[in-house]
DNA sequence: GTTAGCATGTAAGGAGTTACATGATTTT
DNA sequence: AAAATCATGTAACTCCTTACATGCTAAC
């Protein structure tokens, strides 16, 4: 996860280690978090599999301490595709999964993107024909506080199930040739407009 | 994690690990997931310090394998305080682990669930006014596909916060006396009946 | 001049997953 | 009699966290 994250932000333009952190909290801190004591390794293990090349602002050798700006090369860049590529169950069962996928869906085919909307609206429509079941059967049989995480579950996943499709509607008037993820005005399905 | 879901749910009735993971997977599977590989050690971990007791239905000793029906000991009750107590910062910070506490709120103290409740609404609020900023100054300097999801992600925080402010409320009006956790009709804030 | 934020890193360990392996019971 | 689901378990491994450690730089 943390490595797609990485270079997929990478591919913007080179950063700072801590600078790369702060803009994934910023774009994905609601649904994923991380720390630094997993960044830098990462970054490390990168640099190691030549996937991004450091970078001393300062002109000064690499005797000298603190301040590393990485850049992804070509070798990340295929890592990058082929990491978005491997997305299995996870990308759309595991919420953090998709999400991160759907970060980076500008560097994705308009096909890749709405297979994957569609498999993460399947899984999400079948788990909540489950949800409704259990919440039939255990209405009378658990407390108040279980039943109510429940519904929440319940309520959150049709919610999401209209987001995709809001979604999956905008892909399909957008995708036959404009240019991925420019135009603003096919999204907002959910902006109500929170200022 | 594991541990704290574990015991809790075997405060109910004695029940097999396999059971176990079922039940917890329809009251959490929503938000949190886990998987037999975890499930088995974690309750062989918990006999081995006898915050549960072994039981084979049959009638069998032990030399018979499959089927053992889990119970709570009371040494595993006062794990199970333990750990739903040492509530630090992950409890409010972290969406899974409050989620969890909020399952088991029925064994907790009415001031314990507002603490709990009122932090983790203090923390949404604090975050929520951040992302505000970012999506301010990103607006135009980030893709429509990262914008749609930081605001997908303020709305859905926005929305927590509400959905918090009623059980708090709830909590107040209930916490006089009333058994904790046996008044439906103190939640439903937004159960607008999804059948 | 001291607090807050920028910036990087490591060692030990926690909390799970995946893949494998086995076998009983129920349903079709 | 095959397939699905119930039921339990282990070994190797992955990914990340916590706690620690260091030092620079900007603001007040």
């Amino acid at each position: 996860m943390l490595e797609l994250a990485v270079l997929g932000l990478l591919k913007e333009k080179p950063m700072y280690g801590y600078e790369v952190k702060k803009r994934l909290d910023e774009r994905l801190g609601h649904t994923w978090k991380f720390s630094y004591g997993s960044l830098y390794p990462t970054l490390k293990k990168l640099s190691k599999v030549e996937a991004v090349e450091l970078e001393f602002p300062d002109g000064e050798t690499l005797t000298r301490k603190k301040k590393i700006v990485y850049r992804i090369t070509p070798k990340g860049e295929a890592i990058f595709e082929a990491l978005l590529d491997e997305s299995g169950a996870s990308a759309t069962e595991d919420r953090e999964a998709f999400m991160l996928r759907l970060a980076f869906f500008r560097y994705t085919k308009p096909e890749t993107r709405r297979r994957l909307l569609e498999r993460r609206r399947g899984y999400l429509q079948d788990r909540l024909a489950k949800m409704k079941e259990s919440l039939k059967t255990l209405r009378e049989r658990v407390d108040a506080y279980s039943l109510e995480l429940m519904q929440y579950g319940a309520n959150e996943t049709e919610h999401d199930i209209h987001w995709l499709e809001g979604m999956i509607e905008a892909e399909r008037n957008g995708a036959d040739g404009s240019q991925p993820g420019t135009d603003p005005s096919r999204f907002g399905v959910l902006r109500g407009e929170t200022t």
